[in-house]
DNA sequence: GAACAGGCAACTC
DNA sequence: GAGTTGCCTGTT
C-alpha cells in the first residue's frame, strides 16, 4: 500500500483488500458511523477521523495520529488478498471469502475490545453502539472534529473508579457489573494485556475467560479483535447455523489453519449479507 | 403483556 | 456435560 501524507490527510493507494463498509459494518467495531455522504467517522485512541473512499484510494483525515497509527489500525502490512486466496479450502468457503473480500481486522485497543464485547452479549448492534456511545460521552475525553463533538473510549483506570450506579446512565443493564470488574482487573494488573498479547490464542482465551461475564464467544472476540490473533474463531448463533449447515458436528476451525478468524469473518458476512438474498 | 435478543453464570441432575 | 433459568434493557 502506498501511503502519502498530504494536505493534513493521509492518502492510501489501496493495493489490497479494503472495503470501508465491510470493515466498519462487519461487527468487529462499534465506533464508526456512516455520514450522509457515505464517509465514515470514528474515534481511535484519542483521534477522531473521517475515512473517504474513492477510486481505489482511501483518504483519512484525522485530528491526530501519524501514518504509523493508521497503517497499524487498518493492519495495512497484512496481505488479506493473499490470505483469502489460501482460505478457499472448499467451494462454500470460496463463496464466503469472495463475498467478504475487502474485510480487514482492525487493530483495536485490547481494553476497548474487551469492554465492547462484554457489552455485546445478548444485544444487537444498534443497542451495543448506543451503550458504547453513552459510555464514551459520559466518561471519555471530548474531541472536537469538523465542528462536531466526539469522545474517546474511556480508559480502564477511569471505569475502575465507578460504581454500578455511576454506570447506570449508559444503560448496560446487568453487564455494568462485568464492565467494572474487568476494568478493575485491568488496572490491578491481574488482567495484563501485554502478557495476553504474548500468549497464543488458546491460552489468552482461557485466561480472559476468568473474568465474570466473559464466556467463550466474548473471549474469542476479544482475542481476535483486541489481540489481533487471527486464528481465534468466535461462534455465535449465525456461525452455529452456518457450521451446522455446511460442516456438521465434526467441524473444527483448524481446517482453516492460522487464519481461521478471517474465515470466520467471511462466513459471518456471507451468512448475514448474502445468503438470505439467494 | 409476553417473548425474545449476536451471552454468561450458577445451578441442577 | 447437557439442560434450565435469571439477568437489564429495548424491541416486536
Amino acid at each position: 500500500m502506498d501511503i502519502i501524507a498530504e494536505d493534513k490527510q493521509l492518502k492510501i493507494k489501496i493495493t489490497d483488500d479494503f472495503d470501508p463498509v465491510k470493515i466498519f459494518e462487519c461487527g468487529q467495531c462499534f465506533r464508526w458511523n456512516a455520514l450522509e455522504d457515505g464517509d465514515y467517522v470514528g474515534v481511535v485512541r484519542s483521534a477522531a477521523a473521517r475515512v473517504h473512499f474513492e477510486n481505489g484510494t482511501a483518504y483519512i483525515k484525522a485530528t491526530g495520529g501519524d501514518v504509523l497509527l493508521w497503517s497499524d489500525y487498518f493492519d495495512l502490512e497484512t496481505d488479506y488478498a493473499g490470505i483469502r486466496a489460501g482460505l478457499c479450502v472448499d467451494d462454500y468457503m470460496r463463496r464466503c471469502s469472495q463475498s467478504g473480500a475487502g474485510i480487514r481486522i482492525l487493530r483495536q485497543e485490547p481494553w476497548e475490545a474487551l469492554c465492547s464485547f462484554i457489552i455485546s452479549q445478548c444485544n444487537n448492534i444498534p443497542r451495543i453502539k448506543g451503550i458504547v456511545e453513552r459510555l464514551c460521552a459520559n466518561f471519555g475525553e471530548r474531541i472536537e472534529f469538523e465542528g462536531r463533538e466526539y469522545y474517546s473510549f474511556p480508559e480502564a483506570e477511569k471505569i475502575a473508579l465507578l460504581s454500578e450506579k455511576d454506570l447506570s446512565v449508559i444503560r448496560a443493564g446487568y453487564r455494568a457489573e462485568y464492565i467494572i470488574a474487568a476494568a478493575r482487573s485491568a488496572v490491578s494488573g491481574e488482567t495484563d494485556f501485554e502478557l495476553l498479547d504474548k500468549m497464543d490464542a488458546v491460552s489468552a482465551k482461557k485466561e480472559i475467560m476468568k473474568l465474570r461475564g466473559v464466556g467463550s464467544k466474548v473471549a474469542d472476540c476479544f482475542v481476535l479483535f483486541g489481540l489481533h490473533k487471527l486464528n481465534a474463531f468466535p461462534i455465535d448463533v449465525w456461525m452455529k447455523r452456518a457450521i451446522a449447515e455446511h460442516y456438521g458436528k465434526s467441524f473444527s476451525p483448524g481446517i482453516f489453519g492460522d487464519y481461521a478468524g478471517l474465515a470466520q469473518q467471511y462466513m459471518f458476512h456471507y451468512a448475514r449479507n448474502v445468503r438470505q438474498e439467494e
